[in-house]
DNA sequence: ATAAAAATCACCAGTTCATGTGATTGTCAA
DNA sequence: TTGACAATCACATGAACTGGTGATTTTTAT
């Protein structure tokens, strides 16, 4: 039995040479090759394909956001990303959305067939340049800030919530039915227990801090 | 230049047809082989290794503390970790005490080769099904807030994160080497990508979603 | 080559914020 | 009962921010 590979990739004559190579390689086949991800469903139904091969930059639809469907309406199929750039932000993005594998499109044809090869049996792979800016974000997602000890009323940990959702003074005197004044009192306080003298600084420290 | 190997690793076996099978790999030396980290430092200098080889469970120091020190003394060796397990938590520690990669041993002998060599060029080679786990447990701390992809450009970036820091246009203005007003277009712009309206919003959007 | 996106600057009007000063009321522990 | 603190409100001013219009230059993608 055939792999089923389905192609997403923008560049015709990127997508086409892929399109061969998936179909020269033994125990591959690609059962669809598209230009972009606007008819994803359609395109998925018709290819029906066990491991998708899917761009990160594309018009319309972008490729991070077909993982997302993809992986909601095919839990089963396996994706492997494609990009010209190894960028932290769409790596993170794309491995969150829910891609297995994520691959420079420089890389060499064979190592390609075999990452194909490898997702499909349920493997991550990855461009050793992505690998090691995983690691790199995994290391830095765990790093643990020094809490120091603020003490605020409950009052004022109330407020420092709404700021942090963004409210506005004016907002906040009418959610906690007081005046815009008082509310201004008790920012004033925050500020002073917090060391801080803007509502974004406080903002900033609340979230770190954990103090919401 | 041949690649220098040291090798820690407690299973005498096991050691010795290693430290055979790079000794036999084109380019590559052991410059040590050890049955334990007890001697850690003084073995690192008598290696003077460029690549570690450590075997996770040894008696003793335990591999993954000794990854720790390595990193201290000897920031420049890259780190393999050689384990029977994949296991979520020695992996997890492993690469937070900072390896660069991580195989199980039953990997063929050719792949652990070039492993080591991918380690020596600052790569981050895995077993596939590590690398798998690291996805999820990517996953897992991420899953707090559900991402969303937010393209910002370099410049808003960087304009952001000082947001983050409280620092107020002027500020921003001068850190920047740019005027206020330029300053200003690049917030509205980050505004309307991240779609909220004030600054405390945006900080607060900013950490969740860890766009800084 | 050409269109799109990014980065830069300017002016402006209205809004919101930061901070100072001062005051009243209620609670609670010393 | 007195002083400390929390919560409430008021007034005031200068600084900072938000959002709109418009424009030029450079970079980047196709």
């Amino acid at each position: 039995m055939e792999i089923k590979v389905a192609l997403f990739e923008d560049n015709k004559k990127l997508r086409e040479s892929l399109e061969q190579l998936i179909n020269n390689a033994n125990g591959m086949i690609c059962t669809g090759a598209f230009s972009d991800a606007n008819r994803l469903i359609q395109n998925m139904q018709q290819a029906n394909p066990e491991v998708v091969m899917m761009d990160i930059n594309m018009p319309g639809v972008s490729g991070i956001e077909a993982v997302r469907v993809i992986k909601e309406r095919f839990p089963n199929v396996h994706i492997l990303m494609q990009t010209v750039f190894d960028d932290n932000d769409k790596i993170f993005a794309a491995i969150c959305a829910g891609a297995s594998g994520y691959m420079l499109k420089k890389t060499a044809p064979q190592k390609m067939i075999e990452a194909i090869w490898e997702t499909y049996q349920g493997g991550a792979p990855m461009t050793s340049s992505v690998a090691v800016k995983v690691l790199q974000m995994f290391r830095l997602q765990t790093r643990v800030e020094k809490t120091e000890f603020i003490d605020l009323s409950e009052r004022e940990k109330e407020i420092l919530r709404l700021l942090v959702k963004g409210k506005s003074y004016k907002n906040i005197a009418s959610d906690c039915f007081i005046s815009i004044d008082t509310v201004s009192t008790h920012v004033r306080h925050i500020y002073e227990k917090l060391r801080v003298h803007s509502k974004s600084e406080a903002v900033a420290k609340a979230i770190f801090q954990k103090l919401v």
